[in-house]
DNA sequence: CGTTAGCACTCTCCACCTGAGAGTGCCAGC
DNA sequence: GCTGGCACTCTCAGGTGGAGAGTGCTAACG
């Protein structure tokens, strides 16, 4: 089944050892079930009603009290009905869900759509987030696939008619950054050399020739044994490569928070606040790169297990995504805990494998 | 002073021609501001007492029924105070108000933010929307510049490692974009074509020679005439320039939208909805930019003049910026119409005239 | 004639109350 | 061990009433 681990840096008791009797089980699927659906607490006669459990509801009342005992459950007050507690979901995550698998026409259009779209453009990621938001009325995530390390693929340099001279860097990966050239800077470095477009270019066939496939540390060293302009340059291009060492998550594409917004445990906006502020941040999801990248599969994070407070009532669906050693990207839901875990789960699941096969594809068959 | 044009497709009453005593002009004026800062509609005897008015409540209440009959108040029931119409904004802004200049500091430390960061990247734009959502407590809206005409600047072609060839096209305007070949089309049409680096390098020099400065028709038609391998990834080019053409806007940057979420008219949600929607989309954006380019500087959207319905509680104060002919960008900032324009105003015009140094000073002194 | 004081009137807002309904916990009986 | 019954608790929706704020109108004032 899934790979799930309980992926919180606060408490990570990894698959929560409850013997559970066969009622218990049912019970609390019941109740997860119910709540997830309707967002109100689900008393012992609804139970019963809805879900066909052939005993009276004053037993479900004694199988609801026991869970409670354990944990799993959750009174708001005396006389309302029970809501799952974070440790119930995950309970009801790890041995009570049944996955609800997309269908074979949901992956087939799913599919069509990423092919009608360059792949590494920013609308690919648009799509990613519109597709994950879409299917699982969430909110969803999505950040570009990014090497941990860059390492240099193919410089141009190109002397525009402005007087501008630009570089355009091409890493390995295929990412391509753009850096104005310094000429202030330049000029009082080497005050002899001529930077025209000949000289240029001719630059860039020594950098080219050298630096191929090297990260920041060999492109620097290296650069002191290149002639004048091109070791000059190459000094800038290690910046270039160190710039994007240093960045983990380049940018986050988001969608469907209009959902999240819809869920009644949101229509304050107070509340929403937190998460708005942490979408538009993206240390949140800084926070979750040590932790998705631990193991593969779909990783869920359900409330307080989530060591940054202003998701306490926030559940993460997410994985990784790209090849391995190469460039690794995140993409996920997020919504409150009462959340559809058996649609999300395979929708997360589906999209991190189908964008995994993509960017290998891209990487060509030779690796 | 201002220039500022009412902007709006549906209604353009453009300077409302009203001819207000000097007793009527101050109790609009001190309406609106103190509607501006409390959010609460304001009663004769509050504003006698907060304003110095020298005048009694009852005098004040005459003035306030006339300026009602004008239609630059509203009621919203009877025994409740008055709040500023659209109507009312709209005369406050084009001739009560004193606009607050930023001071010189301020000024110093924005500069100083833009100068520690690359001017072509996303962090320079997000940069733009973060200075703006703070110094205006507004959610902000900032798209990169952007050419109405793509032209071709240079062409790096590049073979990777493994087995990817990519198209690096950086345009006129200093924007890149990348594309990978798609070998196979190319091996179907130009089977006896070799693609190796050496070959790209040639073709390279052939279309940096031959489309320097040229639009997407032309680049076209030259196609036709060059070399096979060149020809072919010319026509690929001119693909790549007439997508350029149809974007309008090609992202949208956003800052500040919890600011939106703390105000009281929007603390319900259910209201945030359609802003968000907007926000996220980029239509409504590119629905401002015919508006926005038929005058230079700040436009001042309020309410229902805007004939999108969604935002008919919303006023956006909005400057183009960018290089004239060459490229250009929208940049403002978006908050219910109780808005702090006096700050709002000059804000958003400092940040205009600064970007537009940056970006033309970019493109060097030759132009 | 513009300004002001006074007054009746309107409407919201909040606090309070009440009854209905849902749910619980417990106990006794099957 | 399960179930029916029952007393109890708590929320929620609706209704009521008084306080307060603000208006519009009128008549008097300078």
């Amino acid at each position: 089944m899934t790979e799930m681990r309980e992926a919180a840096p606060r408490s990570a008791p990894s698959r929560p050892a409850f013997e559970l009797t066969d009622r218990q089980r049912s019970v609390l699927r019941a109740v997860v079930e119910d709540y997830v659906l309707t967002a109100v607490p689900v008393g012992s006669k609804a139970l019963v009603d809805r879900y066909r459990l052939n005993v009276s509801p004053a037993t479900v009342r004694n199988a609801m009290a026991e869970l409670e005992a354990l944990g799993l459950l959750t009174h708001p007050h005396t006389s309302a009905g029970r809501v799952p507690s974070d440790l119930g979901y995950r309970f009801y995550v790890e041995s009570l869900m049944r996955e609800a698998e997309l269908d074979p026409a949901d992956r087939l259009m799913i599919r069509h759509q990423f092919s009608q779209v360059q792949l590494t453009s920013n609308e690919w990621h648009r799509l990613a987030a519109a597709i994950l938001a879409g299917a699982t009325h969430s909110a969803s995530v999505v950040t570009p696939a990014k090497s941990r390390r860059a390492r240099y693929g193919h410089v141009q340099l190109v002397a525009l008619g402005d007087g501008t001279r630009l570089i355009v860097l091409v890493m390995a990966d295929g990412n391509v950054v753009q850096r104005r050239l310094d000429r202030s800077a330049l000029e009082r470095q080497l005050p002899d050399v001529p930077v025209d477009q000949a000289a240029l270019d001719s630059a860039a066939i020594e950098l080219n020739a050298e630096l191929a496939n090297l990260a920041a540390p060999h492109v620097r060293r290296r650069a002191t044994k290149l002639r004048p302009l091109a070791g000059w340059i190459a000094e800038a291009i290690a910046g270039l490569l160190e710039e994007a060492d240093g960045v983990i998550v380049e940018e986050v594409f988001t969608d469907g928070i209009v959902h999240v917004l819809e869920q009644p445990e949101f229509s304050e906006g107070t509340k929403l606040r937190p998460i708005l502020e942490a979408l538009q941040r993206s240390d949140f999801i800084e926070q979750l790169v040590p932790v998705l990248t631990r193991g593969r599969g779909v990783h869920v994070i359900i409330g307080r297990e989530n060591a940054n407070d202003a998701m306490h009532e926030i559940s993460l669906v997410f994985a990784p995504y790209g090849a391995p050693d190469r460039a690794l990207g995140l993409l996920g839901v997020l919504g409150p805990t009462r959340m559809p875990y058996p649609r999300a789960i395979p929708t997360v699941r589906y999209l991190s494998t189908l964008m995994n096969e993509l960017i290998n594809s891209q990487y060509g068959e030779t690796q």
